[in-house]
DNA sequence: ATTATGTTTAACATTTTTGTTAAACAACAA
DNA sequence: TTGTTGTTTAACAAAAATGTTAAACATAAT
């Protein structure tokens, strides 16, 4: 019945993060969880003690995951041109791949306002150096790199949260959705870059 | 104690949106809204039967506050720019008030998918043409309408929805955040029309 | 075959959240 | 006063979700 190969632990955060992050409902309950990894609900309690610590535990790997994405590419030694682009499409894909993980560390850590590492907000800060040189050299358009940080984000993340919302409202298809989508990756690229 | 002025229901009501839309606790349970309009839980009950109708009947307001200010504007007789920038202005003051209403008829859509009215559908398509007009006549970079669409609407409430994430990473507190949302208005205008 | 180990299950218990009822209360009219 | 109406409350009931326990099961080591 279950799938053994990689242990029902990991089933069960594996199809825990699939109905979060790729079916977007983020309050499943544990049964929920437990009918779709296709396991008794009991083992949510036997490997994760309680609902919360597995919620934790999946929230954490989520964050770890995108870090583990975006961080090289924030830190790669790369022209701006370059590491904007790869950006771009390093965090869209991964945003195709999980459209509600955007949402779930979002309204997450609204419920906790979790405090942000040190670490992370210094690759904040050398990304927004990185900005403001640019600006300078005449690349981006002159403004606060603030907004332009936020501005890139919106972009990106946005379109994929509202993806249910917006098919309906542009009578548009999964694969004309999903093709937008792509098209995106380079338009995005051109809106904030001339 | 509680505040008689508009009867019980409208302040059952208007604490269910404030908890839900300001606050961002889009799952309070009815004791949460109760205790912050300090009437007794079963009040709740009385007025709305049950916890399911008060949500229904709050999102539909909801919604129908979102149409009943945006909607004048959609179908305004004004030049496209002047249209866009009453857009971008009503869209935004309304966000800034109730910066997780977004959020929460994004999140239900996505629950409950829900179909859109042929209404609505109309006043999107004749926006679109609008924008390809103006494509034409050269005033806006050449695009996908609905991706000129995607991209205003993303840069005006994805950064609404994430303010208490981005304060932390980008370090602001709430008044230079205020500042950047204001400012956005004029920015984002410049960014989609040249 | 037996023991030991980790895994899975069913049955039960607890907690949390929601819904119902009947009675108390207040304001007002007859 | 009494009765009427709508509002509010407390106590209770029910449902939903979560957590615990003990026993069954499988597998491999002794």
């Amino acid at each position: 019945m279950a799938v053994k190969d990689k242990g029902t632990e990991q089933l069960i955060k594996d199809t825990a993060k699939r109905i979060f992050f790729s079916e977007g409902k983020l309050h499943a309950t544990t049964q929920d969880i437990a009918d779709a990894a296709g396991v008794n609900r009991t083992l949510l309690n036997y490997y994760f003690r309680s609902r919360d610590i597995l919620f934790e535990q999946v929230a954490t790997e989520a964050r770890q995951e995108m870090s583990a994405v975006l961080d090289p590419v924030f830190e790669a030694e790369l022209e701006f041109k370059e590491k904007l682009e790869k950006l771009i499409t390093v965090f869209m894909d991964q945003a195709m791949k999980f459209p509600y993980r955007e949402m779930y560390v979002v309204t997450e850590f609204n419920r906790t306002s979790r405090v942000i590492p040190e670490e992370k907000k210094t690759i904040v800060k050398r990304f927004l150096k990185e900005i403001s040189a640019e600006m300078d050299k005449g690349k981006i358009r002159k403004m606060d790199p603030k907004q332009f940080c936020i501005n890139l984000f919106a972009l990106m993340a946005y379109p994929l949260i509202t993806t249910c919302l917006n098919k309906s409202l542009y009578n548009v298809n999964d694969a004309e959705y999903l093709k937008l989508m792509k098209d995106r990756k380079k338009l995005i690229f051109e809106m904030i870059y001339q």
